[in-house]
DNA sequence: CCGCATTTGTTCGTATGTATT
DNA sequence: TAATACATACGAACAAATGCG
């Protein structure tokens, strides 16, 4: 016997059912507020409410004096652990890949950054934030800390458009591995939705992993924020047959 | 420039100041309402959407009739693309691992099931939901279908306790393959707030696979609802040198 | 075990600000 | 510029859950 309480779950059931069922199609105008509220019986609170949370959830895109809409999403499809990169990740489907460095400096890491890497708090490092973007939308933001005694130039390197992979085989580090990648969910911060183009809290996913040298020493650590409903992972699953238990 | 109207973001992130500098500690109790609208000279309904801010981001959890408290969270470190399972996974961090069958039952798939197993949408299959707990909390809810034609008595067997991979092999298909796993986070549905346990729409990741046989031939397909603040995934980065452009 | 005070949840009404058309 | 539509904010009242005596 579920419990239902308040009457915005009721809106909020009404209105997801009338975008599932395709009702209301992508991209279309809902009412006004002032008619839903007629129309449901409940007072603006309510309705706002209902609305929210559809929003929190990716359905319903509301925008100040024009109307609120039904979500309407081109998904990317991101393939994750293996040699893809961005880029080809990008043009494999279409889109046109792109990014903005937004700053570039170099200073002493945050705790957990320096513990993933392995060295002393005091340690410096260049720390990179960029963003990327498919074809001219924003979908992830790059946060990533490199050692800064093993590349000397690499903030004026990265400022001339360099990638990370080319100025970590300028340095001799060609080689490079990537240890394993973490993958975490939360709702986005202020400055992820700024950079996000998210027009609230909405759930990102984070990306996490070290570069190491061929011998495991790490070099760099990087922190990808997604949005959520732009992206979609995917993990090949090598080897394995069966090995139940 | 930063378009930054509204009380609200001032209060929460104040709050979040608190939080994150250690000044509120993890499960301490935060003031009143009341108090917290005195201390910054707002009103309440500014002070909530504040709150609520927070919790949707897993900073608070907030316990009618008890108070408002810092999150403080025991996180699963789950292993994803490998010979791993939901069991071993746990069991090597020290958690209990058990779970619920919370429904079994043959029906016809919904479209994107039928599609991803490459069958027509009137051929039957097994459903099963089941939830995965670790010392006794949720934290995964388990959506799979299974052709009915090749695993006759899968029913009686789940609810028997047996797993997947037991039935699978009890029917000749010891040996099946996954085939790549797909990532996405977004809000969780009430349904799944209900079975994990979630005071409010908070984000979940949604992990999605489909078990084929040797040949390639899809046998099941299965989709995983994670608590996003109670997990964070692995993926090994197998292979891998260079290999940059 | 009951009752009561405390604390958060829901809902309404109302007023004003800001973005879009 | 004016009308429309959403955003923010305050106050008030009652409901529901918790915890304590």
């Amino acid at each position: 016997m579920p419990k239902r309480i308040g009457q915005w779950h009721d809106v909020e059931a009404a209105l997801r059912a009338d975008i599932l069922s395709g009702r209301l199609e992508p991209g279309a105008r809902l009412s006004t507020e002032a008619d839903l509220c007629a129309r449901f019986g409940v007072g603006r609170h309510s309705l706002r409410r209902a609305v929210a949370t559809l929003v929190a959830a990716g359905a319903l895109r509301v925008q100040q004096g024009a109307g609120t809409f039904v979500a309407d999403h081109a998904v990317l499809n991101y393939q994750i652990g293996a040699r893809t990169r961005f880029t080809h990740n990008l043009l494999s489907q279409g889109l046109a890949p792109s990014g903005d460095l937004v700053s570039a400096e170099t200073l002493i890491p945050p705790a957990h950054v320096a513990e993933a890497l392995g060295i002393t708090p005091t340690t410096q490092v260049h720390a990179f934030v960029a963003v990327g973007r498919a074809n001219g939308d924003p979908v992830n933001l790059t946060c990533s800390w490199h050692l800064a005694s093993l590349f000397p130039s690499m903030i004026d390197q990265r400022r001339a458009g360099e990638t990370v992979s080319q100025v970590y085989t300028q340095a001799g580090h060609g080689d490079y591995r990537r240890r394993e990648t973490t993958i975490t969910a939360r709702s986005a911060l202020p400055v992820e939705m700024r950079h996000l183009n998210l027009p609230d809290a909405r759930p990102v996913l984070v990306t996490a992993k070290v570069d190491t040298t061929r011998d495991g020493l790490p070099i760099g650590y990087s922190q990808g924020i997604w949005a959520a409903d732009r992206v979609r992972f995917t993990v090949e699953n090598t080897t394995m047959t069966g090995e139940l238990k």
